[in-house]
DNA sequence: TTAGGGTTAG
């Protein structure tokens, strides 16, 4: 009993953490270590005080051990995240002989459930289910129910999530929240916004802060920003609103539906920040076109040393790719290096794409054939890597390597893959991969109709492109927009406008200026003037979207095809355009058109400073000069264009037969069957001339 | 002694 007194006195004196460890040695001094009562307390403060190493100790050297010692250590392994450790450890409880004292129970499993969750070890986590069933107090625990719900949620496995909740005629706010939670992390976001507005309208229960963490992300998935900021109003007034989880999913839902203003003003309001909300206003910017305002927040974050990890690395990655900034993004790759970071799968992504998006091939595929471990997303990265430097064909032949390697295409790399087919204008390809998306389900989905479309109509096939749009029961501003496109490089501008006009009547579909742009050039490759000038004049006014140097350009174009050359130069000069090269290059093809050679020399003069290394300026003005006889000045511009080392990429022209793709270019006589093409061709225009034809000399190329 | 939560890559 005296012992008893010194030990509970010492209890009393130990206050934080430096005592703990003065206790233990009082404790192995008065020979009490086998004493379990004061083992399990003891252990219980080792834990409070998160020395995971002296509780184990204290834990293996305890023969006689009590389910709250288990429990104890079982649950101090699972904090630490140490979940082969914890089932490891659960196991052995198992298997050691059961009395009544020492058998797992509903505080136990959880723990161990949670363990497999970790793991995502579906199996292990329905054996102890099984187990659990034949025990009613455990299985009719409610913090039984809510791990079980979790472990299923996180396997994917919502239809027996949804068993385990049905089972409990009363869940608690805990058990309701973890089917959200199950709901919204397997993206099913209606689902999760259904079973709050059941828990809060039809059982009448208050939500609590981390109710609502799920219930915004999931309004961040819908991209519901009006939901999103009634649950913001709702939590101010509940005094939740210095939560930080409950914050940065604030902040998540402002980043991901581009309100930029609210997100920042969130974040500088801010009681206290973490990693997470600077990566999540990094991450706002980087994603809302605003890198170079990403790059500088970064580089106050590590002023402020704050330490950045990898998810805040693939935020800045982003932003780098964006801005085209390789500079910076060797910085980071530096610091990921250092980091131990830079063969994480979402860090060296980011890595291949940022270096692909900056041209830099080499260094993308070195990164991505070291890299460990390939999922769809890196496969995707590499794919459309290729395609965005000009090598569609290649990017093809990556993804025939992916189907190879065995990893299954999603709908993402598929949009990916008719990208790049379109680019190649391939018919047969589309087909084939038509009737795989029929077949795996993947037609469904909005952005893999829209990309559809696209192919079908620059692949000639303006019929099929129809055919998918009229079959879609689902059509979003891209698909509209697609369609609207296609009918324009068909030179069905009338047909455009019609579909313009019946996507803002019919569907309630608010064009974008991408949407613009389309019908735009649609109304440029018809010629259809003052139509044009009305629906621009509707952007600017109507929907006041800001004109880019791109709507200019097809402005520009537009007067200028059917002849308006002055009206195109006036309208340049008038509007005060951000005259990018774009626009004077629209302006210098249609003095190509119409031959105006001493506006063209005025326009060129202008390129010539704005993008002094774009060789397709120079040839257009000494293709301009040819025309007019001019040989002098030809030879002038070649000579300017061989100072300077521009070299144009060569142009190349694309056959495919049977379902594989020849290509060729000038002067290129590497073709296989070559001479018996040079033959036909050939017997082609002794033909061609006999039916009458006459060659425009006018476009043959003096190329320089 | 328990529990459910927030940021990321194509």
């Amino acid at each position: 009993m005296k012992s008893k007194e010194l030990i509970t006195h010492l209890f009393e004196a130990c206050k934080d953490g430096r005592s703990v460890s003065q206790l233990h040695s009082q404790i192995l001094k008065n020979g009490l270590i086998s004493n379990s009562l004061f083992v399990t307390k003891l252990n219980s403060i080792y834990t409070k005080y998160s020395s995971l190493e002296l509780a184990r100790k204290l834990f293996d050297e305890t023969p006689d051990r009590t389910v709250y010692l288990w429990n104890s250590i079982l649950r101090s392994h699972c904090r630490e995240k140490q979940w082969e450790v914890t089932l490891h450890l659960f196991n052995n409880m198992l298997s050691t002989t059961s009395t009544m004292s020492d058998k797992p129970d509903n505080f136990t499993v959880p723990i161990a459930i949670k363990a497999c969750a970790g793991l995502l070890a579906l199996r292990t986590g329905k054996t102890i289910h099984g187990l659990v069933k034949k025990n009613d107090k455990i299985n009719s625990d409610m913090f039984v129910g809510s791990a079980l719900v979790e472990l299923y949620a996180k396997c994917g496995e919502m239809g027996d999530a949804l068993g385990v909740f049905e089972e409990f005629p009363e869940p608690d706010v805990v058990l309701w929240t973890s089917m959200i939670t199950g709901y919204q992390q397997n993206g099913n976001a209606e689902k999760a916004l259904s079973f709050f507005s059941r828990m809060v309208m039809d059982e009448g229960l208050t939500p609590d802060r981390v109710t609502l963490v799920s219930v915004v992300s999931s309004c961040a998935q819908l991209m519901n920003l009006g939901a999103g900021k009634c649950v913001h109003g709702f939590t101010i007034k509940m005094g939740f609103d210095t939560d930080l989880s409950l914050v940065n999913s604030f902040l998540n839902l402002y980043a991901k539906t581009g309100s930029i203003r609210n997100a920042r003003n969130l974040f500088e309001k801010m009681y206290e920040k973490d990693v997470i909300s600077w990566s999540s206003m990094i991450s706002c910017y980087a994603q809302n076109q605003k890198p170079d305002e990403a790059l500088s927040l970064f580089n106050q974050m590590v002023e402020k040393r704050y330490d950045p990890n990898s998810v805040t690395l693939v935020s800045v990655l982003q932003a780098c790719a964006a801005a085209g900034n390789v500079d910076e993004g060797r910085r980071i790759h530096e610091l990921a290096k250092r980091k131990g970071c830079e063969l994480d799968v979402s860090v060296s992504t980011a890595l291949v794409d940022m270096y692909m998006k900056c041209s830099c091939i080499e260094k993308a595929v070195d990164l991505f054939k070291r890299m460990p471990q390939k999922d769809v997303v890196c496969w995707g990265a590499f794919i459309s890597g290729y395609a965005q430097n000009g090598l569609a064909n290649e990017s093809l032949g990556i993804f025939r390597s992916m189907l190879s390697d065995g990893t299954r295409p999603d709908a993402v790399i598929m949009v990916k893959v008719l990208k790049a087919c379109a680019e190649l204008g391939i018919l047969h390809q589309a087909l084939c991969l038509h009737c795989y998306l029929v077949s795996s389900g993947f037609d469904d989905k909005v952005f893999v109709g829209a990309a559809l479309i696209d192919l079908y109509s620059k692949c000639g096939n303006l019929e099929n492109s129809i055919r998918v749009f009229e079959g879609m029961n689902q059509r979003d501003v891209v698909v509209w927009s697609s369609m609207i496109a296609g009918y324009g490089i068909h030179g069905f501008g009338s047909e455009a406008i019609r579909t313009f006009n019946r996507m803002i009547e019919s569907s309630r579909v608010i064009p974008n200026d991408i949407t613009f742009l389309s019908i735009l050039s649609a109304c440029s490759h018809t010629g259809l003037v003052e139509e044009g000038f009305k629906i621009f004049d509707e952007m600017v006014h109507k929907y006041q979207i800001e004109p880019t140097s791109e709507h200019y350009s097809v402005m520009v174009d537009l007067l200028g095809r059917t002849g308006k050359l002055d009206k195109a130069m006036e309208f340049i000069s008038q509007k005060q355009v951000p005259s990018g090269a774009h626009v004077w290059g629209a302006l210098l093809g249609a003095c190509r058109i119409h031959q105006n050679v001493e506006m063209a020399e005025a326009v060129a003069k202008k390129l010539f400073r704005l993008d002094p290394d774009h060789a397709g300026y120079y040839v257009l003005l000494s293709n301009i000069y040819a025309v007019d006889g001019k040989w002098d000045s030809v030879a002038k511009i070649r000579n300017l264009v061989k100072e300077k080392g521009l070299k144009r990429t060569p142009g190349q022209s694309l056959i495919e037969v049977k379902s594989r793709l020849h290509t060729f270019s000038a002067a290129d006589s590497s073709h296989p069957e070559f001479e018996c093409i040079s033959w036909l061709l050939r017997e082609l225009e002794v033909k061609m001339r006999e039916e009458g034809y006459v060659p425009d000399v006018d476009f043959m190329l003096h190329d320089v």
